[in-house]
DNA sequence: TTGAAAGCGCTAACAC
DNA sequence: GTGTTAGCGCTTTCAA
């Protein structure tokens, strides 16, 4: 039937004279007569025909599109994974969904529960918290499914992780050896992941450098510039003697660094400022921001290539074991810390 | 037939004991006898039965899947509309698909095309610049479409813009009322609808003001913070004279603070910095930035708004004549400018 | 090489 | 209220 609507595989048969087979055939390159090929192809183009993605779909089983969940596409470090993935999806003629799931363990579950209707061949998802609920949908989940993000070792999902544990190590570190040695935390909710992984960190580079961990010099709030500004008022309020303040994130340094501007102490010479996850926002603080990269982009582009391994592996009956990979963490020395001030930008490993 | 594969209508059926229709009014909410109800409803979760939502979009000819095309996610003035937009799609039981353009007029007249494949029904898009091609794909396009941006009069596009014109006037007579003579101006590509406009309210403020025009005071660079630096470096090289730096985008703005903390030029009380976008930057700076606020997200809401409007009358015949919005720019007065500094953040209309 | 026909999973007429 | 059935547009056997 030829209607008003949209031209079908029905119309371009019409059209060119041959059966709607042939059509199918020509259209997704399995040979044919160069004749009919030809009048296929000239009537296709004549009626400007795109094939209907929904009905090829439902009959190959696969979207081509996948997902990818994060709490919030405000916070810059799910800026750059979204980036990254979306490029690598787009190469592989995946199209992407989003998912802002605002850490609302219910969204979360509702992400994983919907790869059930077929929408999506796959998910990227980034739990702020993994809950028992989490560990059973992702055992149920009805399409791969990767986790960026710290997961129990016997989970069954590929995941990619960051090291926040030594990333937090690395920049205590460096403050210390730069001769800071009243270094304060502002930590993210310490009932996420990553909080607890870089209260860690902080914790043990205290101890492996002889200095004592002073639960005054501790705060604990929310991952935001706001919460930062706040947190950092009332330390220095508190204790004037800071020297350096080391920040989970960087949208809490930027804030920390507000706070001590306007408090009249100079970055870095009074206090030194580090932040984490080196987001775009380091290159847009002043003086620009010492961060350490917890490779944000490198799990972004990781999880989606382990993603469309398992979505490849499908068709190919054998089963890979369980993947789980680490990123490095790396320090970005850049202005506001360390003893001296050497140029505009200086990266170190 | 019950295969092992994902249960079907056919599987509830079975298990029901009733037949497939009354499983899909069940499932739908279309009445059935109470027991009817009971046991389907008890079949399906027993089952964990999630319906096939590809079947369903071929069968409906909806994919309840909106498109979301901008340059690049990067850019945190299009997180705010993805944000915005995400949220009342979401409401509306719309999927969001994204799409990075990068300013490819390819990739942008892809996206356009690509709307005939059924999978999307409906498209936001953000074009940069807007060619003849544009307005061809744009007429021709096979699901509702608006653009965030400046079309011609006679496009058949819904469409919501910001007023730039009258942002960077705003903008503009701020400074000069604040006391402010020697005002330059970083631009974004002249070839940009944005860029070409900014330069516009620019140009008609400053001429309102009696103030001249001076060549030398305006840079023409990307809309990014690196080239803020470096144009900002380079204006105040070549004169040392300028009060003012009016920025075409918050990434300008931030790399003119940069340049000008580096060269020891204090904010505000030396030079005043303006902004545009209101991003998230605007806040992320030091001192806080005053920036004009587009709209961005106030467009976001306006755009998936539009498209819902366009879907729902699709089914009921009527056509409503092509809207056209233009959001009102609002001067957003914060630390970065004003003869004095009277706290934190102040706003103004 | 080609055409006829089955069927992916669902919804909605239509008949009972 | 319920069951039977057609069909959304496509790909892919299976025969010819």
């Amino acid at each position: 039937m030829t209607t008003g609507g949209a031209p079908t595989v029905e119309t371009i048969a019409e059209r060119a004279g041959v059966s709607i087979a042939s059509v199918s055939r020509v259209l997704n390159g399995h040979g044919g007569r160069p004749d009919t090929v030809t009048r296929v192809e000239r009537a296709a183009a004549e009626l400007g025909y795109v094939p209907n993605a929904v009905a090829r779909s439902l009959k190959g089983g696969r979207s081509m599109q996948l997902t990818f969940a994060m709490q919030d596409i405000g916070n810059p470090v799910y800026v750059s994974m979204v980036r990254e993935i979306q490029a690598i999806t787009k190469a592989h003629g995946y199209r992407l969904l989003l998912h802002s799931t605002d850490a609302v363990v219910e969204d979360e579950l509702a992400v994983l529960r919907s790869l059930a209707d077929r929408t999506s061949d796959g998910l990227v998802i980034c739990p702020l918290r993994i809950t028992p609920e989490h560990l059973e949908a992702l055992r149920t989940a009805a399409q791969p499914v990767v986790v960026i993000g710290s997961l129990p070792e016997d989970a069954p999902v590929d995941s990619v992780r960051a090291d926040s544990v030594t990333g937090a190590e690395k920049a205590v570190r460096h403050l210390v050896e730069t001769g800071r040695r009243r270094i304060a935390f502002v930590n993210g909710p310490a009932d996420t992941v990553p909080g607890h992984n870089r209260q860690r960190g902080y914790r043990r580079a205290l101890a492996d450098c002889g200095l004592g961990l002073d639960p005054s010099l501790v705060a604990t709030t929310d991952f935001t510039i706001e919460a930062g500004v706040r947190a950092v008022h009332e330390l220095l309020e508190a204790d004037p003697s800071v020297d350096a303040v080391f920040c989970a994130n960087d949208q809490l340094a930027l804030g920390a660094a507000q706070a001590l501007h306007t408090r009249g102490r100079r970055i870095p010479e009074d206090v030194a400022v580090v932040g984490m996850d080196d987001t775009s926002l380091a290159r847009a603080s002043w003086p620009l921001l010492t961060s350490v990269d917890l490779g944000s982009a490198e799990r972004g582009r990781i999880a989606a290539e382990m993603l469309l391994a398992r979505i490849t592996e499908r068709d190919s009956s054998s089963r890979a074991p369980v993947r789980s990979e680490t990123v490095t963490p790396r320090l970005v020395v850049r202005a506001s810390s360390g003893p001296v001030r050497r140029g505009a930008e200086e990266e170190t490993r």
